[in-house]
RNA sequence: GGGCAGGUGGUGGAAUGGCAGACACGGAAGACUCAAAAUCUUCUGCGGGUUACCCCCGCGUGAGGGUUCGACUCCCUCUCUGCCCACCA
């Protein structure tokens, strides 16, 4: 029940959702003449429980912004998809015993209709859906461009940089290996392969059934999707080479226009470090050498103060040398494993302040100063960090010093603070890591820490004790999913020929319908039980071969669909290459920030290899990128089913009407801000549509009845109002646009409007309460939608004079306000306001100064 | 531990270095009504003065300093909150 006014939004918006229907309003035309604008919002997943709040308020916001736009002139893009592979949607299916494609077509729809209540109009022609094989055609050839290809790093580009993706072919094969024969080609070749199979040490959700990426992994060991603590499993797993796009992922963060935060993030996770790494002589108590180990330090300057040498668990250089350690080290290691396997976030934090370790009886020797440090194994090293080895140097690094303390292992001063202290190190708050000049390390003695680093690195490497190395915290991408709602990978196992690529005619290879759905038991995919699917013939030889069951995760999709919206119904390539040079790059993507680091990073690695491929014009896909904020409950909290506090937009668009819901979308707080849901507020934006709809109504009969005449034309200030509008929006200050809205209509409700500034307030306030202005400017007996008219924006410049009130200010204190021309001479206004009596009464007898700053303010100085 | 973003009324939030608190919610009073809802009108940062009224004065954007004729805005120090990453060598 609309509870505010006579105004029936319910019958109006279901009348204009039938007729937009036929009208094609949000069309994008490639190859338009008007300037382009390409807005993108991530591609929602399609759940069965409908939109939430955090959809409508993205979509929304972006709607108006692209209407105002195609107002404006503008041949804007604004499409919708639908990311409909992944986990939910197969855990739902499989627990209601249904086939995975019905649930998601279902889905879908629910997502669209909604959608389109909300008066959001899309340019649906443009639809795309990863689950569809149309779709995921072109995913799996993506696939199988990267296993055709290998990264040379030195390769000259043709955009002046240095490093491309090459087809493997070009790979140049040493003569030994060229020797013996096709196999070892081949073996040798996939070593450099965009896309490899490795085995690899998985996260495993024994919930879910599935080996996860890193990044699916939270801080405290649980699976992002479901929260279960997760396990380690070594699997072969398709491999993406994501680390031999660092350098451009890293560099290239400079051409485009992201916040702050998300380049920070970008960066913290590709994780570039330059450091030594140093290899040190294992050697026995009675100094047998027996083996050797590489440590990773980007503080080699301390090298003098090293005292241990501490591996991670798993470190493989463990095996080599077990049979040098005696039988209770040995399980102490295997003990340490297992625990570094399955940590969560607590033990680790309750470990952070307390390390144990345990000593192996052998030694490391360190060059430097010719002693003997003892090797010991430790959690506290990561093996998936540098080498799985750190130098120990318990003077000035606070975790080694913890270590140290708890072994017993000596601390030696090798820096000297700034402020002189040279005393001896007793306590973790006494080790100083950041600052300070060298002493007792010989030759390095006096130098700054900084030069120091320099110095002894040289040096490290002439004696060939060390090498120069750059690290990178990220790792390549874990590619495969033992599960079946995700695209399948197009590979074909030979016995003979290995893995080899399904041609490119045979794409897509579709994803099977079977009788059950239900993982197995032992983790198995449902696919595996699918013989007659597996069953495929050698691509290479015809002879009898095995389909890859392992499916892509579900990022395999998203990474690349900003490209299918350009040309989604191309059946001979992903895009068309002259449409997306006129669409590329997006002109704005907006999404969450929960996909800066995952989503994000990797799309611009998969959009640099289709770059290096020359299947897309530009190296970087997102000029301009900005996060959403988060929509809480009215409680305050990140709205949850726990909770009880979900806002259902189908409820509030009954009950507000989808104008008003949009306005209080728009009117919330700034587009990136986390600010809770108000009924109360809601209320408000809807008595303003309310207000609008019945003044203007009336205003409309007027202007009908007299043909036009009636208006007296006082409208104050409507060309402001579309300036500051066009300039709230380009800013994405959508709720200054509402805020502006409202302060006009205060203001002018009661004037006589001039049939003209109806027409023209109507066609201003259609991208924000599209429904409500299509009504009104019907009943003005307007032809054609007001959507397809054209917002005029007069320039500021050459509008004559130009008045503006000034303040008075008498020692930085408002004490008048003058009307001034904007370029009135300064003497001229200081006199008139001299002679203010307000300022009469407060100026000192004898001022020292006067600042006049034109149109801005008068200040007196006494 | 590192990174990023913030701190403005009772609430959500406005403010290219130039009138702090726009706009809205909530609250108060009044109009309409048998009454209520809805709607409309006026007031609403804090403290004080004059309080018959117009008004007048002081204080105020997390704290302290700095730059400036002038600072919510720029700089420094500190503090608190939120988010992200984190035994990253």
């Amino acid at each position: 029940m609309p509870t505010h006014s006579a105004y029936d939004f319910a019958a109006v918006q279901k009348k204009w959702n039938e007729k937009w229907e036929t009208l094609g309003l949000a069309r994008a035309e490639d190859f338009s003449k008007k300037p382009k604008k390409y807005a993108l919002v991530e591609l929602p997943y399609p759940s069965a429980a409908g939109l939430h709040m955090g959809h409508c308020w993205n979509y929304t916001l972006f709607d108006a912004y692209s209407r105002f736009y195609r107002l404006r002139g503008y041949n804007v893009l604004y499409p919708m998809g639908w990311d409909s592979f992944g986990l939910p949607t197969y855990n739902h299916a499989v627990k209601v015993g249904r086939d995975p494609h019905e649930v998601s077509t279902e889905n879908v729809q629910i997502f669209k209709r909604q959608l389109k209540e909300l008066g959001l109009g899309f340019d649906w022609e443009r639809e795309i859906d990863t689950s569809s094989p149309e779709y995921y055609r072109w995913t799996q050839w993506i696939f199988i461009q990267m296993y055709e290809h290998w990264y040379d790093s030195n390769f000259a580009r043709r955009d002046g940089g240095i490093g491309q993706a090459r087809p493997i072919s070009d790979l140049p094969i040493p003569a030994e290996i060229k020797k013996a024969g096709l196999k070892a080609i081949k073996a040798y070749q996939d070593n450099f392969r965009l896309a490899f199979k490795a085995k690899m040490p998985v996260a495993w959700c024994p919930k879910c059934k599935t080996g996860l990426a890193n990044e699916e992994v939270l801080g405290d060991n649980t699976h992002e999707r479901c929260g279960t603590v997760v396990e380690e499993r070594e699997l072969e797993q398709w491999m993406l080479r994501i680390t031999a796009y660092a350098e451009r992922l890293l560099a290239d963060l400079d051409t485009v226009d992201f916040p702050n935060g998300v380049k920070a993030a970008q960066r913290n996770w590709i994780g570039k470090k330059t450091g030594v790494n140093i290899t040190y002589q294992i050697v026995t108590d009675k100094n047998e050498e027996v083996g050797s180990i590489t440590c990773f330090t980007t503080r080699p300057d301390t090298n003098f103060g090293a005292t241990f040498v501490v591996v991670a668990p798993e470190n493989p250089v463990l095996k080599t040398i077990a049979s040098y350690m005696d039988k209770e080290t040995l399980l102490a290691v295997e003990e340490y494993k297992k625990k570094a396997q399955s940590k969560t976030k607590l033990e680790r934090e309750a470990e952070g302040k307390k390390k144990t370790g345990v000593a192996t009886g052998l030694y490391c020797l360190n060059q430097l100063t010719g002693t003997k440090m003892p090797l010991c194994v430790s959690d506290f090293v990561l093996m998936d960090f540098g080498t799985g080895a750190v130098v120990g140097v318990p003077g000035h690094d606070k975790r080694d010093f913890q270590f140290a303390e708890v072994m017993g292992l000596p601390v030696i001063r090798v820096v000297k603070n700034e402020d002189g202290d040279i005393s001896e190190i007793t306590s973790l708050s006494q080790v100083q890591e950041a600052k300070g000049t060298m002493i007792n390390s010989g030759f390095l003695d006096g130098l700054d820490i900084h030069e120091a680093t320099k110095v002894i690195t040289d040096y490290l490497e002439e004696k060939g004790w060390g090498k120069k190395i750059t690290m990178y915290k990220f790792h390549d991408w874990v590619f495969s999913r033992q599960h079946y709602w995700g695209e399948p990978t197009p590979m074909v196992y030979c016995e003979d020929c290995g893995w080899n690529p399904v041609p490119m005619k045979e794409l897509p290879v579709t994803l099977p319908k079977l009788d059950d759905y239900k993982m197995g038991e032992d983790g198995s995919s449902p696919l595996e039980k699918a013989t007659s699917w597996i069953a495929a013939k050698c691509p290479n030889c015809q002879k009898d071969a095995k389909r890859e069951t392992d499916v892509m995760p579900n990022w395999a999709g998203s990474n690349w669909y900003y490209l299918r919206y350009l040309d989604p119904h191309n059946k001979e390539k992903l895009v068309d290459f002259n449409i997306a040079k006129y669409w590329m790059p997006l002109d704005i993507y907006y999404g969450g920030q929960e996909h800066v680091t995952l989503h994000l990073l990797y799309s611009r690695f998969v959009y640099k290899f289709l770059y290096d491929l020359g299947s897309v014009p530009g190296a970087e896909p997102y000029q301009m990128r900005r996060n959403h904020g988060i929509i809480l409950g009215p409680d305050n909290r990140k709205m949850s089913k726990s909770w009880g506090n979900v806002v259902n937009p189908d409820q509030v668009v009954e009950k507000f009407g989808a104008d008003a819901v949009r306005l209080y979308m728009m009117f919330i707080g700034p587009y990136d801000s986390v600010t809770p849901w108000s009924e109360k507020s809601v209320i408000g934006v809807a008595r303003f549509v309310a207000r609008l709809h019945k003044n203007l109504s009336s205003k409309i009969r007027m202007v009908k009845d007299a043909s036009g005449e009636v208006g007296n034309g006082d409208t104050v200030g409507l060309g402001k109002l579309k300036n500051k509008i066009a300039y709230d929006v380009e800013n994405l200050k959508f709720n200054t646009v509402v805020s502006s809205l409202m302060e006009f209509f205060n203001k002018n409700e009661k004037a006589n409007w001039t049939e003209k500034n109806i027409e023209q307030f109507l066609i201003l306030i259609s991208p924000f309460t599209p429904y409500l202005a299509e009504e009104l400017w019907e009943s003005l007996g307007k032809t054609g939608s007001v959507h397809a008219q054209s917002l005029e924006i007069q320039e500021e410049s050459g509008q004559g004079v130009e008045i503006v009130e000034i303040p008075v200010m008498v020692n930085g204190k408002v004490r008048a306000r003058l009307s001034v021309s904007i370029d009135e001479q300064e003497q001229k206004v200081v006199d008139v306001a001299m002679t203010i009596t307000e300022i009469k009464k407060f100026l000192p007898d004898g001022h020292k100064k006067v600042v006049y700053v034109p149109g801005k303010a008068v200040n007196f100085v006494g």
